[in-house]
DNA sequence: CCTAATCTCTTCCTCAGAGAAGAGAAATCT
DNA sequence: AGATTTCTCTTCTCTGAGGAAGAGATTAGG
């Protein structure tokens, strides 16, 4: 096992399937773009308002209510009242069998193979890398809504 | 450095950050959905025919031929007369500045970063993962359009 | 208190993107 | 050579998502 020759193409390649397998994820149980964006902020960022969710997506609010109702009636979402100031909704996500993770299943599968394929050791280095580049995305992410708020 | 109490949920934090920011990156550049799709495709698979592409997107022809003529002015992609049966053209990608790339570029610097900080050997492991997981994820795509299919 | 600010949701309008059907050009088959 | 098939592209239509403006409800401030 050593370095590729060219470790960019690797990569890419890599990034390339795993947002293509996220689109055909979506696509397959018939999810828009948006609405799988929405998901993945929900799932990075928590719980959070339908204010706060409109920001992160770059939608005004008549958008992001809709956005939310299609989540909500697919069963991905749900709106609870905040306790603290009834004029706010709190959208959350809700574990249950929702059609997406099913579609990403096998996937997953085979990822958790690929990793029990390596070593004690070998898995603690892949484990810590994600952990580091999630943050890594998380910021690059933040830069790019930033440059666009401007 | 251990592996940690719920690799799962790493995991799926990660996966959504990759995500979100491809999506973020593609917005920030004003490319749709559709076309960000597609130029994974193409990234992943390589030169193809417009009929190609439309069948791995999903599309019909109509959709499509725009889908290409938006990647075309935009700069990803050009159109090349295919030299063995003139009735085809074929689609490839351009690898001009690009806005995507560019906007993509800091989160790709960073991530380099962290991989720089791994040693020869983990690094190995990443890149073989890299590799690997690719592959499975191309084959869980073509799964779910399979399904699609029918 | 009463006004102003905040938050969500509704309504109307616009427009990009997808489907359907068919035209035109070129290859293939008989 | 003529007919059929295979491609791409064009046109028309329509669904669906997003923006703008405002209503209704609730909180915060003078």
């Amino acid at each position: 096992m050593s370095t590729p020759d060219d470790p960019g193409a690797v990569y890419r390649r890599y990034l390339s399937a795993v947002m293509l397998h996220g689109h055909a994820g979506a696509k397959a149980v018939g999810l828009g773009a948006t609405d799988l964006y929405a998901l993945n902020i929900l799932g990075l960022g928590g719980a959070m308002t339908p204010g706060e969710l409109g920001r992160r997506t770059g939608l005004t609010t008549g958008p992001t209510t809709r956005l939310i109702d299609r989540l909500e009636q697919a069963g991905y979402v749900r709106r609870a009242p905040d306790p603290d100031d009834r004029r706010k909704v709190i959208v959350e996500l809700v574990a249950g069998p929702g059609g997406l993770d099913e579609a990403l299943a096998p996937a997953r599968r085979k990822i958790g193979a690929i990793v029990q394929g390596y070593s004690p050791e070998q898995q603690a280095v892949l484990f810590d890398y994600f952990a580091r580049a999630a943050d890594a995305y998380v910021e690059a992410t933040a830069e790019l809504n930033d440059k666009r708020a401007d």
